[in-house]
DNA sequence: CAGTGGTCTAGACCACGCT
DNA sequence: GCGTGGTCTAGACCACTGC
């Protein structure tokens, strides 16, 4: 799997498989790096569940002799790694598997934050679970089959008591087979943490996009605010390993005394 | 400025100057690594302008043997500048600085992208610019004294010939000196390319506060849509080297049409 | 062809966390 | 004291760019 490195230094053989990527028409050999080709096998890993969220994954040099590369090879790619948030290097521990169950990544999908003082922990109001059929949007945008089943989630998050993030979810079904609103209820945390534990489900990434929107009737009477207020729409789509989608999710959020922090670089 | 190293291998040295970060109360010696301490100084020429936007600037080689560390040391301070957008490197050419005077860096602090197709630079139409006193809450974001100039600038952004955004800007009047409505109008481009050439100030980094508002009448006016009307307020500070705060603006930007897209990780 | 960044190796030592 | 990740060095070769 790995090329053979017979000789005392670099090399870049155009040797046998270097784990390509996909099929593809061929025509195109792509050779990628061997730390690259590292960085897949580790992150293949991860996905089938060799090491899980929180666990301590081999010792660099451990990882150096099974794969026949250098420390630093391996070094380059859990740096990659690391820099996606997929593990996280603790000095003199070791290097773990990133996972939701931490304080550190309490707030890593939550961009809201109060415009003044400290951020608290949202209180969590379920008002609806069902599973039903995806409606074509949904299907198109988890990229499921239209028609396959979704579990369909509605809730609301207060800050201090006060209404604050009216929240509807659609999840795939066959991954989210035994979530119910009480599962939901009893279960203190973040949800990520909940679908990391429970359905074996970790979120790496998310992709969001934002509008402003006005409230209509419903919407006003469950946040408890007026017809015609201006609410920031999130919309949020989350992948797991292998940037498979497997969250949709729609949020309105109330901006009075909240807003959405965002860095550019 | 740099370590002796005097021997064949690596030195941590508790060696006299370790190019320490501002004064601080002493008692923390704070050490850090040598190629972080390279990339103090290399950003240092950046601030001072040895090397401008879209140079050239020394080779790795070159560097490291002016600072007297491995090449090794010199591309990990390189590979964290090149992570924060501050250099570009290109194989073969070498490492420039980063610049906005680019196809690819057009959007870089453009979050707002249209909901079908493809993105199109917006039509500038000025409406004001003035110098004013700075308004104590401008002042205090931008690190200014109360009172001191400020350029306020307001204009409105179309695509396709609606207007979308309207934006009002609040910048340091002691670094855009000769800004007027005319230099605005007469320059095609990014804005940000504007400043760097203009007035040797590049932005690398903004941070954003996002708010959905109602419209007033003033604003519905402006945009050519009613009042009450769903608005996306976005804020923003930018930093240029050294963290220095040097501008202020609060754009309204209409989300029938566009969205403003963000990615979590 | 020379020069640049990009990859890879091998070996050394440092800082940290635990036992 | 040992094992971990973190830093640093020296030297080699590869891939790209432009003369």
């Amino acid at each position: 799997m790995i090329p053979n490195n017979t000789s005392s230094s670099a090399n870049y053989d155009a040797d046998s498989s270097s784990v390509g990527e996909s099929v593809a028409p061929s025509l195109a050999p792509t050779f990628s790096p061997l730390y690259q080709q590292i960085k897949g096998l580790i992150t293949q890993s991860l996905q089938s569940g060799e090491w899980k969220p929180g666990e301590l994954i081999p010792s660099e040099m451990e990882l150096a002799t099974r794969f026949k590369v250098s420390q630093g090879t391996v070094r380059k790619a859990i740096d990659e790694l690391s820099a996606e948030n997929l593990v996280v290097r603790r000095q003199g521990k070791g290097t773990f598997v990133a996972t939701h169950h931490e304080a550190k990544s309490q707030f890593r999908f939550l961009r809201l934050v109060p415009d003044n003082g400290e951020r608290n922990h949202p209180e969590n109001r379920i008002l609806e679970v069902k599973r039903v059929r995806a409606p074509a949007e949904v299907a198109r945008r988890l990229e499921m089959k239209s028609g396959e089943t979704v579990v369909f989630i509605k809730r609301v998050q207060s800050f201090g008591g006060v209404p604050t993030i009216l929240e509807e979810l659609w999840l795939p079904g066959v991954i989210f087979k035994g979530l119910t609103m009480e599962r939901l209820n009893e279960y203190k945390g973040p949800m990520y943490a909940l679908f990391e534990s429970e359905f074996g489900t970790h979120m790496i990434r998310a992709e969001e996009e934002l509008r402003a929107v006005n409230a209509d009737q419903d919407i006003a009477q469950s946040l408890g605010i007026e017809v015609g207020q201006a609410l920031l729409s999130v919309e949020r789509i989350s992948f797991t390993y292998g940037d498979k989608a497997v969250e949709l999710r729609r949020g309105l959020y109330l901006t009075n005394a909240h807003h959405y922090r965002n860095e550019l670089s």
